[in-house]
DNA sequence: CGTTCATCCTAACGATCGTTCGTTAGGAAG
DNA sequence: CTTCCTAACGAACGATCGTTAGGATGAACG
Protein backbone atom coordinates (compact mmCIF):
# COMPACT_ATOMS: atom_id res chain seq x y z
CA UNK A 1 0.00 0.00 0.00
CA UNK A 2 1.92 2.99 -1.31
CA UNK A 3 1.13 6.10 0.70
CA UNK A 4 -0.04 9.10 -1.25
CA UNK A 5 0.27 11.45 1.69
CA UNK A 6 1.80 11.54 5.13
CA UNK A 7 -1.60 12.04 6.62
CA UNK A 8 -2.84 8.87 4.99
CA UNK A 9 0.19 6.91 6.16
CA UNK A 10 -0.60 7.95 9.70
CA UNK A 11 -4.17 6.74 9.37
CA UNK A 12 -3.10 3.40 7.95
CA UNK A 13 -0.62 2.78 10.74
CA UNK A 14 -3.17 3.93 13.30
CA UNK A 15 -5.77 1.55 11.87
CA UNK A 16 -3.59 -1.45 12.55
CA UNK A 17 -2.57 -0.29 16.02
CA UNK A 18 -6.12 0.64 17.00
CA UNK A 19 -7.39 -2.72 15.84
CA UNK A 20 -4.63 -4.66 17.57
CA UNK A 21 -4.60 -2.82 20.90
CA UNK A 22 -7.62 -0.57 20.93
CA UNK A 23 -7.84 3.20 20.59
CA UNK A 24 -7.40 4.06 24.26
CA UNK A 25 -4.43 1.72 24.67
CA UNK A 26 -2.65 3.20 21.64
CA UNK A 27 -0.75 6.41 22.30
CA UNK A 28 0.17 9.12 19.84
CA UNK A 29 3.77 8.18 20.47
CA UNK A 30 3.00 4.55 19.56
CA UNK A 31 1.71 5.68 16.19
CA UNK A 32 4.68 7.96 15.68
CA UNK A 33 7.16 5.21 16.57
CA UNK A 34 5.71 2.97 13.85
CA UNK A 35 6.54 5.74 11.38
CA UNK A 36 9.99 6.48 12.84
CA UNK A 37 8.86 9.84 14.11
CA UNK A 38 8.63 11.61 17.43
CA UNK A 39 5.18 11.84 18.96
CA UNK A 40 4.59 15.58 18.68
CA UNK A 41 5.63 15.54 15.04
CA UNK A 42 2.31 13.98 14.15
CA UNK A 43 0.56 17.22 15.00
CA UNK A 44 1.95 18.76 11.85
CA UNK A 45 -0.47 16.46 10.00
CA UNK A 46 -3.42 15.86 12.30
CA UNK A 47 -5.30 18.11 14.67
CA UNK A 48 -6.05 15.54 17.37
CA UNK A 49 -5.96 11.85 18.16
CA UNK A 50 -9.71 11.58 17.90
CA UNK A 51 -9.60 13.16 14.45
CA UNK A 52 -7.46 10.25 13.30
CA UNK A 53 -9.99 7.78 14.69
CA UNK A 54 -12.81 9.70 13.08
CA UNK A 55 -11.10 9.75 9.69
CA UNK A 56 -10.66 5.98 9.83
CA UNK A 57 -14.19 5.28 11.02
CA UNK A 58 -15.81 7.74 8.63
CA UNK A 59 -14.00 6.39 5.60
CA UNK A 60 -14.75 2.79 6.59
CA UNK A 61 -18.43 3.65 6.96
CA UNK A 62 -18.43 5.33 3.56
CA UNK A 63 -16.85 2.23 2.02
CA UNK A 64 -19.51 -0.05 3.46
CA UNK A 65 -22.24 2.27 2.24
CA UNK A 66 -20.78 2.63 -1.24
CA UNK A 67 -20.27 -1.12 -1.57
CA UNK A 68 -23.86 -1.75 -0.53
CA UNK A 69 -25.07 0.88 -3.02
CA UNK A 70 -23.20 -0.88 -5.78
CA UNK A 71 -24.46 -4.29 -4.68
CA UNK A 72 -28.05 -3.04 -4.72
CA UNK A 73 -27.66 -1.35 -8.09
CA UNK A 74 -28.07 2.15 -6.72
CA UNK A 75 -24.91 3.45 -8.28
CA UNK A 76 -26.76 5.05 -11.18
CA UNK A 77 -24.18 3.59 -13.52
CA UNK A 78 -24.84 1.82 -16.76
CA UNK A 79 -23.86 -1.56 -15.43
CA UNK A 80 -25.84 -2.16 -12.25
CA UNK A 81 -25.31 -5.22 -10.13
CA UNK A 82 -28.22 -7.23 -8.79
CA UNK A 83 -30.91 -4.57 -8.82
CA UNK A 84 -33.98 -4.07 -6.69
CA UNK A 85 -35.84 -6.18 -9.21
CA UNK A 86 -33.72 -9.26 -8.52
CA UNK A 87 -34.90 -11.98 -6.19
CA UNK A 88 -34.19 -11.50 -2.47
CA UNK A 89 -31.68 -14.35 -2.39
CA UNK A 90 -29.45 -12.67 -4.97
CA UNK A 91 -29.79 -9.27 -3.36
CA UNK A 92 -28.92 -10.61 0.08
CA UNK A 93 -25.98 -12.54 -1.27
CA UNK A 94 -24.74 -9.43 -3.04
CA UNK A 95 -24.98 -7.38 0.16
CA UNK A 96 -23.03 -10.02 2.07
CA UNK A 97 -20.33 -10.26 -0.61
CA UNK A 98 -20.02 -6.48 -0.66
CA UNK A 99 -19.65 -6.34 3.11
CA UNK A 100 -17.04 -9.08 3.17
CA UNK A 101 -15.21 -7.38 0.31
CA UNK A 102 -14.85 -4.15 2.27
CA UNK A 103 -13.61 -6.02 5.32
CA UNK A 104 -10.94 -8.07 3.61
CA UNK A 105 -9.78 -5.08 1.56
CA UNK A 106 -8.78 -3.30 4.78
CA UNK A 107 -9.31 -5.45 7.84
CA UNK A 108 -7.60 -2.87 10.04
CA UNK A 109 -10.00 -0.07 9.22
CA UNK A 110 -12.99 -2.42 9.26
CA UNK A 111 -12.06 -3.73 12.69
CA UNK A 112 -11.72 -0.20 14.01
CA UNK A 113 -15.10 0.71 12.54
CA UNK A 114 -16.73 -2.28 14.20
CA UNK A 115 -15.21 -1.93 17.67
CA UNK A 116 -13.73 1.49 18.33
CA UNK A 117 -16.67 3.80 17.67
CA UNK A 118 -17.18 3.81 21.45
CA UNK A 119 -14.11 6.02 21.76
CA UNK A 120 -15.64 8.81 19.68
CA UNK A 121 -17.16 11.86 21.31
CA UNK A 122 -20.90 12.04 21.88
CA UNK A 123 -21.87 13.71 18.61
CA UNK A 124 -19.69 11.65 16.35
CA UNK A 125 -20.66 8.46 18.14
CA UNK A 126 -24.34 9.22 17.63
CA UNK A 127 -23.68 9.98 13.99
CA UNK A 128 -21.91 6.68 13.40
CA UNK A 129 -24.57 4.72 15.27
CA UNK A 130 -27.25 6.28 13.08
CA UNK A 131 -25.35 5.31 9.93
CA UNK A 132 -24.78 1.81 11.28
CA UNK A 133 -28.49 1.45 12.00
CA UNK A 134 -29.41 2.65 8.52
CA UNK A 135 -26.95 0.17 7.06
CA UNK A 136 -28.40 -2.67 9.10
CA UNK A 137 -31.90 -1.70 7.95
CA UNK A 138 -30.83 -2.37 4.36
CA UNK A 139 -30.14 -5.97 5.28
CA UNK A 140 -33.37 -6.21 7.20
CA UNK A 141 -35.38 -4.79 4.28
CA UNK A 142 -34.07 -7.45 1.90
CA UNK A 143 -34.80 -10.15 4.48
CA UNK A 144 -38.35 -8.83 4.88
CA UNK A 145 -38.81 -8.93 1.13
CA UNK A 146 -37.69 -12.53 1.11
CA UNK A 147 -40.07 -13.34 3.94
CA UNK A 148 -42.92 -11.76 1.95
CA UNK A 149 -42.15 -13.78 -1.16
CA UNK A 150 -41.67 -16.94 0.85
CA UNK A 151 -38.02 -17.21 -0.13
CA UNK A 152 -36.88 -16.87 3.48
CA UNK A 153 -38.43 -18.85 6.34
CA UNK A 154 -37.84 -16.39 9.14
CA UNK A 155 -39.92 -14.88 11.92
CA UNK A 156 -37.74 -11.97 13.00
CA UNK A 157 -36.02 -10.08 10.19
CA UNK A 158 -34.23 -7.70 12.54
CA UNK A 159 -32.72 -10.49 14.59
CA UNK A 160 -31.62 -12.31 11.45
CA UNK A 161 -29.95 -9.16 10.12
CA UNK A 162 -28.15 -8.64 13.41
CA UNK A 163 -27.02 -12.25 13.51
CA UNK A 164 -25.69 -12.17 9.97
CA UNK A 165 -23.87 -8.88 10.46
CA UNK A 166 -22.35 -10.13 13.73
CA UNK A 167 -21.08 -13.16 11.86
CA UNK A 168 -19.51 -10.95 9.18
CA UNK A 169 -18.10 -8.42 11.61
CA UNK A 170 -16.15 -11.15 13.35
CA UNK A 171 -14.00 -11.53 10.23
CA UNK A 172 -11.53 -8.71 11.06
CA UNK A 173 -10.71 -10.64 14.22
CA UNK A 174 -9.21 -13.59 12.40
CA UNK A 175 -8.70 -12.65 8.76
CA UNK A 176 -5.15 -13.07 7.51
CA UNK A 177 -4.36 -11.73 4.03
CA UNK A 178 -1.73 -14.45 3.68
CA UNK A 179 -3.98 -17.12 5.14
CA UNK A 180 -5.53 -20.30 3.86
CA UNK A 181 -8.67 -18.63 2.52
CA UNK A 182 -8.57 -15.85 -0.04
CA UNK A 183 -11.08 -12.99 -0.19
CA UNK A 184 -13.27 -14.66 -2.81
CA UNK A 185 -13.52 -17.96 -0.97
CA UNK A 186 -14.41 -16.17 2.23
CA UNK A 187 -17.11 -14.16 0.50
CA UNK A 188 -18.47 -17.36 -1.09
CA UNK A 189 -18.65 -19.17 2.23
CA UNK A 190 -20.30 -16.36 4.12
CA UNK A 191 -22.85 -15.63 1.41
CA UNK A 192 -23.67 -19.33 1.56
CA UNK A 193 -23.91 -19.23 5.36
CA UNK A 194 -26.27 -16.25 5.26
CA UNK A 195 -28.57 -17.84 2.68
CA UNK A 196 -28.66 -21.15 4.55
CA UNK A 197 -29.51 -19.30 7.74
CA UNK A 198 -32.43 -17.58 6.02
CA UNK A 199 -33.71 -20.37 3.80
CA UNK A 200 -33.65 -23.39 6.12
CA UNK A 201 -36.95 -24.70 7.36
CA UNK A 202 -36.41 -26.82 10.44
CA UNK A 203 -37.87 -26.28 13.92
CA UNK B 1 -27.71 -9.21 42.01
CA UNK B 2 -26.98 -9.11 45.74
CA UNK B 3 -23.26 -8.85 46.39
CA UNK B 4 -21.76 -11.46 48.61
CA UNK B 5 -18.46 -9.62 48.96
CA UNK B 6 -17.03 -6.22 48.24
CA UNK B 7 -14.52 -7.79 45.92
CA UNK B 8 -17.31 -9.28 43.87
CA UNK B 9 -19.20 -5.99 43.73
CA UNK B 10 -16.08 -4.36 42.29
CA UNK B 11 -15.82 -7.00 39.59
CA UNK B 12 -19.49 -6.65 38.65
CA UNK B 13 -19.24 -2.89 38.32
CA UNK B 14 -15.98 -3.22 36.43
CA UNK B 15 -17.56 -5.72 34.03
CA UNK B 16 -20.16 -3.22 32.95
CA UNK B 17 -17.71 -0.35 32.64
CA UNK B 18 -15.16 -2.43 30.76
CA UNK B 19 -17.82 -3.62 28.36
CA UNK B 20 -19.25 -0.15 27.82
CA UNK B 21 -16.00 1.81 27.48
CA UNK B 22 -13.20 -0.72 27.22
CA UNK B 23 -10.55 -1.68 29.77
CA UNK B 24 -8.00 0.96 28.86
CA UNK B 25 -10.57 3.75 28.81
CA UNK B 26 -11.89 2.80 32.23
CA UNK B 27 -9.89 4.14 35.16
CA UNK B 28 -9.69 2.77 38.67
CA UNK B 29 -11.35 5.98 39.79
CA UNK B 30 -14.23 5.38 37.37
CA UNK B 31 -14.87 2.00 38.98
CA UNK B 32 -14.62 3.51 42.45
CA UNK B 33 -17.04 6.32 41.59
CA UNK B 34 -19.68 3.79 40.53
CA UNK B 35 -19.41 2.35 44.05
CA UNK B 36 -19.35 5.75 45.77
CA UNK B 37 -15.74 5.26 46.78
CA UNK B 38 -12.46 7.03 46.29
CA UNK B 39 -10.10 5.45 43.77
CA UNK B 40 -7.33 4.25 46.06
CA UNK B 41 -9.89 2.62 48.37
CA UNK B 42 -10.26 -0.17 45.86
CA UNK B 43 -6.76 -1.37 46.65
CA UNK B 44 -8.00 -2.70 49.97
CA UNK B 45 -9.79 -5.35 47.92
CA UNK B 46 -7.81 -5.86 44.75
CA UNK B 47 -4.09 -5.99 44.04
CA UNK B 48 -4.11 -4.38 40.61
CA UNK B 49 -6.38 -3.23 37.81
CA UNK B 50 -5.29 -6.10 35.61
CA UNK B 51 -6.19 -8.56 38.37
CA UNK B 52 -9.76 -7.32 38.20
CA UNK B 53 -9.82 -7.85 34.44
CA UNK B 54 -8.29 -11.29 34.88
CA UNK B 55 -10.84 -12.31 37.51
CA UNK B 56 -13.67 -11.31 35.18
CA UNK B 57 -12.19 -12.99 32.12
CA UNK B 58 -11.16 -16.14 34.00
CA UNK B 59 -14.56 -16.63 35.58
CA UNK B 60 -16.35 -15.97 32.29
CA UNK B 61 -14.15 -18.56 30.58
CA UNK B 62 -14.89 -21.05 33.33
CA UNK B 63 -18.60 -20.45 32.95
CA UNK B 64 -18.48 -21.10 29.21
CA UNK B 65 -16.47 -24.26 29.78
CA UNK B 66 -18.74 -25.55 32.54
CA UNK B 67 -21.86 -24.82 30.51
CA UNK B 68 -20.41 -26.69 27.54
CA UNK B 69 -19.48 -29.61 29.80
CA UNK B 70 -23.02 -29.79 31.03
CA UNK B 71 -24.43 -29.49 27.52
CA UNK B 72 -22.22 -32.32 26.31
CA UNK B 73 -23.05 -34.51 29.30
CA UNK B 74 -19.53 -34.45 30.68
CA UNK B 75 -20.60 -33.32 34.11
CA UNK B 76 -20.46 -36.86 35.55
CA UNK B 77 -23.76 -36.16 37.21
CA UNK B 78 -26.74 -38.48 37.30
CA UNK B 79 -28.77 -36.35 34.95
CA UNK B 80 -26.68 -35.69 31.86
CA UNK B 81 -27.92 -33.47 29.07
CA UNK B 82 -27.57 -34.47 25.45
CA UNK B 83 -24.66 -36.88 25.69
CA UNK B 84 -21.96 -37.77 23.25
CA UNK B 85 -24.23 -40.51 22.00
CA UNK B 86 -26.87 -38.06 20.81
CA UNK B 87 -27.11 -36.96 17.21
CA UNK B 88 -24.86 -34.05 16.12
CA UNK B 89 -27.84 -31.73 15.64
CA UNK B 90 -28.92 -32.06 19.27
CA UNK B 91 -25.37 -31.75 20.54
CA UNK B 92 -24.70 -28.62 18.49
CA UNK B 93 -27.98 -27.07 19.55
CA UNK B 94 -27.16 -27.82 23.18
CA UNK B 95 -23.73 -26.18 22.83
CA UNK B 96 -25.29 -23.08 21.28
CA UNK B 97 -27.97 -22.84 23.95
CA UNK B 98 -25.36 -23.23 26.67
CA UNK B 99 -23.23 -20.48 25.14
CA UNK B 100 -26.17 -18.11 24.79
CA UNK B 101 -27.21 -18.91 28.35
CA UNK B 102 -23.88 -17.85 29.75
CA UNK B 103 -23.94 -14.63 27.73
CA UNK B 104 -27.41 -13.49 28.73
CA UNK B 105 -26.82 -14.46 32.37
CA UNK B 106 -24.03 -11.86 32.55
CA UNK B 107 -23.66 -9.89 29.35
CA UNK B 108 -21.12 -7.58 30.96
CA UNK B 109 -18.67 -10.32 31.84
CA UNK B 110 -19.28 -12.13 28.56
CA UNK B 111 -18.61 -8.97 26.58
CA UNK B 112 -15.39 -8.39 28.46
CA UNK B 113 -14.32 -11.97 27.83
CA UNK B 114 -14.96 -11.61 24.12
CA UNK B 115 -13.28 -8.24 23.55
CA UNK B 116 -10.94 -7.24 26.35
CA UNK B 117 -8.54 -10.18 26.53
CA UNK B 118 -6.17 -8.02 24.45
CA UNK B 119 -5.50 -5.91 27.52
CA UNK B 120 -4.11 -8.83 29.49
CA UNK B 121 -0.38 -9.32 29.86
CA UNK B 122 1.46 -11.71 27.58
CA UNK B 123 1.15 -14.86 29.71
CA UNK B 124 -2.46 -14.45 30.68
CA UNK B 125 -3.39 -13.48 27.15
CA UNK B 126 -1.78 -16.63 25.80
CA UNK B 127 -3.56 -18.69 28.42
CA UNK B 128 -6.97 -17.27 27.53
CA UNK B 129 -6.35 -17.68 23.80
CA UNK B 130 -5.48 -21.33 24.36
CA UNK B 131 -8.68 -21.90 26.31
CA UNK B 132 -10.68 -20.05 23.69
CA UNK B 133 -9.17 -22.23 20.96
CA UNK B 134 -9.95 -25.40 22.91
CA UNK B 135 -13.51 -24.21 23.38
CA UNK B 136 -13.89 -23.46 19.68
CA UNK B 137 -12.56 -26.94 18.88
CA UNK B 138 -15.50 -28.45 20.78
CA UNK B 139 -17.87 -26.76 18.36
CA UNK B 140 -15.75 -27.82 15.42
CA UNK B 141 -15.67 -31.44 16.62
CA UNK B 142 -19.45 -31.67 16.76
CA UNK B 143 -19.69 -30.09 13.31
CA UNK B 144 -17.18 -32.61 11.96
CA UNK B 145 -19.23 -35.43 13.45
CA UNK B 146 -22.30 -34.07 11.72
CA UNK B 147 -20.40 -33.84 8.45
CA UNK B 148 -19.32 -37.47 8.82
CA UNK B 149 -22.88 -38.68 9.42
CA UNK B 150 -24.24 -36.51 6.64
CA UNK B 151 -26.32 -34.43 9.03
CA UNK B 152 -24.41 -31.27 8.15
CA UNK B 153 -23.66 -30.21 4.57
CA UNK B 154 -20.47 -28.31 5.19
CA UNK B 155 -17.01 -28.19 3.65
CA UNK B 156 -15.05 -26.31 6.30
CA UNK B 157 -15.92 -27.20 9.90
CA UNK B 158 -13.47 -24.70 11.35
CA UNK B 159 -14.90 -21.81 9.38
CA UNK B 160 -18.43 -22.80 10.32
CA UNK B 161 -17.50 -22.95 14.01
CA UNK B 162 -15.88 -19.53 13.79
CA UNK B 163 -18.90 -18.07 11.99
CA UNK B 164 -21.36 -19.47 14.53
CA UNK B 165 -19.33 -18.29 17.50
CA UNK B 166 -18.94 -14.83 15.97
CA UNK B 167 -22.69 -14.69 15.59
CA UNK B 168 -23.19 -15.65 19.24
CA UNK B 169 -20.46 -13.38 20.55
CA UNK B 170 -22.16 -10.39 19.03
CA UNK B 171 -25.02 -10.82 21.50
CA UNK B 172 -23.39 -8.87 24.37
CA UNK B 173 -23.28 -5.89 22.04
CA UNK B 174 -27.06 -5.56 21.81
CA UNK B 175 -28.65 -7.74 24.48
CA UNK B 176 -30.96 -5.89 26.85
CA UNK B 177 -32.26 -7.83 29.88
CA UNK B 178 -35.43 -5.73 29.75
CA UNK B 179 -35.70 -6.00 25.98
CA UNK B 180 -38.21 -7.50 23.62
CA UNK B 181 -36.60 -10.94 23.57
CA UNK B 182 -36.05 -12.98 26.71
CA UNK B 183 -33.14 -15.36 27.23
CA UNK B 184 -35.08 -18.44 26.15
CA UNK B 185 -36.34 -16.92 22.93
CA UNK B 186 -32.87 -15.73 22.05
CA UNK B 187 -31.41 -19.15 22.68
CA UNK B 188 -34.16 -20.72 20.57
CA UNK B 189 -33.52 -18.39 17.66
CA UNK B 190 -29.78 -18.78 17.66
CA UNK B 191 -29.87 -22.55 18.00
CA UNK B 192 -32.17 -22.48 15.01
CA UNK B 193 -29.85 -20.16 13.10
CA UNK B 194 -26.86 -22.42 13.77
CA UNK B 195 -28.65 -25.57 12.65
CA UNK B 196 -29.96 -23.89 9.50
CA UNK B 197 -26.49 -22.68 8.70
CA UNK B 198 -25.12 -26.21 9.00
CA UNK B 199 -27.97 -28.20 7.49
CA UNK B 200 -28.92 -26.17 4.42
CA UNK B 201 -27.99 -27.57 1.06
CA UNK B 202 -27.92 -24.84 -1.56
CA UNK B 203 -24.94 -23.76 -3.73
C1' DC C 1 -12.52 -2.74 77.75
C1' DG C 2 -8.94 -3.88 74.40
C1' DT C 3 -7.93 -5.91 70.06
C1' DT C 4 -8.49 -7.25 65.62
C1' DC C 5 -10.10 -6.68 61.14
C1' DA C 6 -12.42 -4.84 57.24
C1' DT C 7 -13.29 -0.68 55.09
C1' DC C 8 -12.47 3.76 53.51
C1' DC C 9 -10.10 8.10 53.65
C1' DT C 10 -6.45 11.90 52.07
C1' DA C 11 -1.99 12.89 50.33
C1' DA C 12 1.24 11.94 47.31
C1' DC C 13 4.42 9.38 44.06
C1' DG C 14 6.40 8.54 39.39
C1' DA C 15 4.89 7.59 34.84
C1' DT C 16 2.51 8.55 30.86
C1' DC C 17 -0.94 10.87 28.41
C1' DG C 18 -2.45 14.39 24.55
C1' DT C 19 -0.96 18.57 23.21
C1' DT C 20 1.55 23.23 22.52
C1' DC C 21 5.60 25.69 21.76
C1' DG C 22 9.74 27.61 19.68
C1' DT C 23 13.13 26.15 16.70
C1' DT C 24 15.86 23.95 12.97
C1' DA C 25 17.06 21.63 8.50
C1' DG C 26 16.47 21.51 3.75
C1' DG C 27 14.57 22.64 -0.52
C1' DA C 28 11.88 25.58 -4.01
C1' DA C 29 10.75 30.21 -5.82
C1' DG C 30 11.58 34.99 -6.65
C1' DC D 1 20.53 36.19 -1.43
C1' DT D 2 16.14 36.41 0.44
C1' DT D 3 11.88 34.40 1.34
C1' DC D 4 8.77 30.99 2.15
C1' DC D 5 7.35 26.17 2.81
C1' DT D 6 7.14 21.47 4.57
C1' DA D 7 8.61 18.35 7.84
C1' DA D 8 10.51 17.27 11.75
C1' DC D 9 12.73 18.02 16.32
C1' DG D 10 13.23 18.39 21.71
C1' DA D 11 11.39 20.67 25.76
C1' DA D 12 7.77 21.29 28.41
C1' DC D 13 2.77 21.90 29.97
C1' DG D 14 -1.24 20.40 32.72
C1' DA D 15 -3.96 16.41 33.36
C1' DT D 16 -4.69 11.85 34.46
C1' DC D 17 -3.05 7.34 35.16
C1' DG D 18 -2.11 3.13 38.47
C1' DT D 19 -0.40 2.65 42.74
C1' DT D 20 1.61 3.21 47.65
C1' DA D 21 1.61 4.93 52.38
C1' DG D 22 -0.36 6.08 56.60
C1' DG D 23 -4.19 7.02 59.30
C1' DA D 24 -9.29 7.16 60.72
C1' DT D 25 -13.68 4.70 61.60
C1' DG D 26 -16.60 1.24 63.32
C1' DA D 27 -18.25 -3.45 63.96
C1' DA D 28 -17.04 -8.08 65.89
C1' DC D 29 -15.05 -10.71 69.37
C1' DG D 30 -12.31 -12.08 73.38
Amino acid sequence: MVEVSRRRAIEDVASDLFRANGYAATSIRDIARALDLQGPSLYAHVTSKEDVLWAIVDRAAARFEAAADLAEGLSGGTHPGPTATSDPESRLAALVRAHVGVIVADAGAAGVFVHEWRALGRDRRALILARRDAYERRFRAVIEDGMATGAFAMTDAGLAATAILSMLNGIPGWFNPAGRLGPHRIADHFADFALRLLQGANQ
